[in-house]
DNA sequence: AATTGACTCGTACGGCGTACGATTTGATGA
DNA sequence: TCATCAAATCGTACGCCGTACGAGTCAATT
């Protein structure tokens, strides 16, 4: 009998390094692995959407039975967990070179971070549920060292870290929203003007119309920037 | 046989008002109706999150059959829909007596709608996946109005107000997340301690630990506004 | 040769959303 | 009074889902 179903711990796959080409080459796939079921994962999101993913449908791009996966990941949650935080890992080591103004590097860090989450539109819809993995957290303690060898104090340090926080993600989640089906905006709009004596303001600052997203997203960042950094006086 | 499956358009249950105990009472049951599967739909939302609402269970909670709910709404995908936007109701009319300053108009309308969120818990995460109904779209327009009557112009009006939104929703889904699970945020921090040389600046700020996220939040809010503010010169 | 442990997977179960069509009900007008 | 009809209800059934369970495969170890 296996040792399944060991609690909170997740298995490691521990194939000797002895014999590359053991198991399982009959149609020349390769072995099941966390990491190969995180990237087809990853894939199949992209391709499919929230929805599009099932232990089936991902067991097959693997060339697997479903049940397989089991053994590898305690359950589907954790496949969302996991793709969560495989979606936002930094592409290089991240700053390397840092720059000249604090600010111009929080920016940076953040329209990266926003860049990110929109390659992968289900992320944005993902994150209010999921856990924070360590891409996550890294991307955070990234932004907390920059900030604090900006000089901002330690007991301003959690606020502005939550403020850019809440800023990106409420960006995020917003721009992927209307991203996904255009009709929403249109219909929103539609209703709007529809009933524009309901809506007078924004139907004339045509709000739902005009996004230029990214944009609006960096003039905001540099607001919210602006007000940590006067406060710091 | 009956005119289902209308497009787009909902159909209205039309019973005449002459017999007010006309259909349906062998239990003491009122008539199905939009308004009763919604108000329903937000109770067991609430009592049992989002996985917690199926069709089914929906309908046994309305005395009635599961399929009898898909005369009133066209799919699940509707009622949670309407159950968001029902969540986001102004229990008062709103303003009423518009203040002193600007900005506390702006705070007040912002935390009203943060709390009428976290009331709710289930609409941060399903909001990322919907569309903007009328309570949702009135509380943008309450929000324009106000800060158009306080002379931002039209030009920096969208920017500002995508800004407090992304803000908003941000703030309120990083809330609603921590909140549903403390283990998420005691196993981050554990992981946060667990790597310290990974994580230093989170442990020392103890980030995922001193939550105050009220004032954390109106914390921000001002910088933000702030920011805006100072913008107009 | 026997044992063991890592790994794969077929079967089955309960629950889901909902298509379809039969049924009930109350109002209408002949 | 009774046939007709639209509004509304709901039982059955289908295909899909997550996953519990246990049997099967195979290399390494004894």
């Amino acid at each position: 009998m296996a040792a399944k179903r060991s609690s909170t711990e997740t298995r490691k796959p521990r194939r000797t390094v002895s014999s590359p080409q053991s198991a399982q080459q009959r149609n020349g796939e390769q072995p099941l692995s966390l990491q190969r079921i995180v990237a087809t994962a990853v894939d199949l999101l992209d391709a499919e959407g929230v929805d599009g993913l099932t232990m089936r449908r991902l067991a097959d791009r693997l060339g697997a039975g479903a049940m397989s996966l089991y053994w590898h990941v305690e359950n589907k949650e954790k496949v969302f967990d996991l793709a969560l935080d495989a979606a936002l890992q930094h592409r290089a080591p991240p700053q390397a070179a840092l720059a000249l103004d604090w600010r111009e590097d929080v920016v940076r860090q953040l329209e990266d971070w926003r860049v990110c989450m929109l390659r992968h539109p289900w992320s944005a819809s993902l994150l209010p549920r999921r856990a924070l993995g360590p891409n996550i957290l890294g991307r955070l303690e990234l932004l907390s060292a920059t900030l604090s060898r900006a000089g901002v104090a330690d007991a301003d340090l959690n606020v502005a870290i939550w403020s850019l926080w809440n800023y990106v993600i409420g960006a995020t989640v917003t721009r992927a929203n209307f991203d996904r089906s255009d009709d929403d905006q249109a219909a929103a709009q539609k209703r709007v003007t529809g009933l524009n004596e309901r809506y007078p303001t924004i139907e004339r600052s045509r709000l739902l119309l005009d996004s230029d997203w990214d944009g609006t997203f960096r003039k905001g960042l540099d607001f919210l920037i602006g007000g940590l950094a006067t406060e710091g006086k």
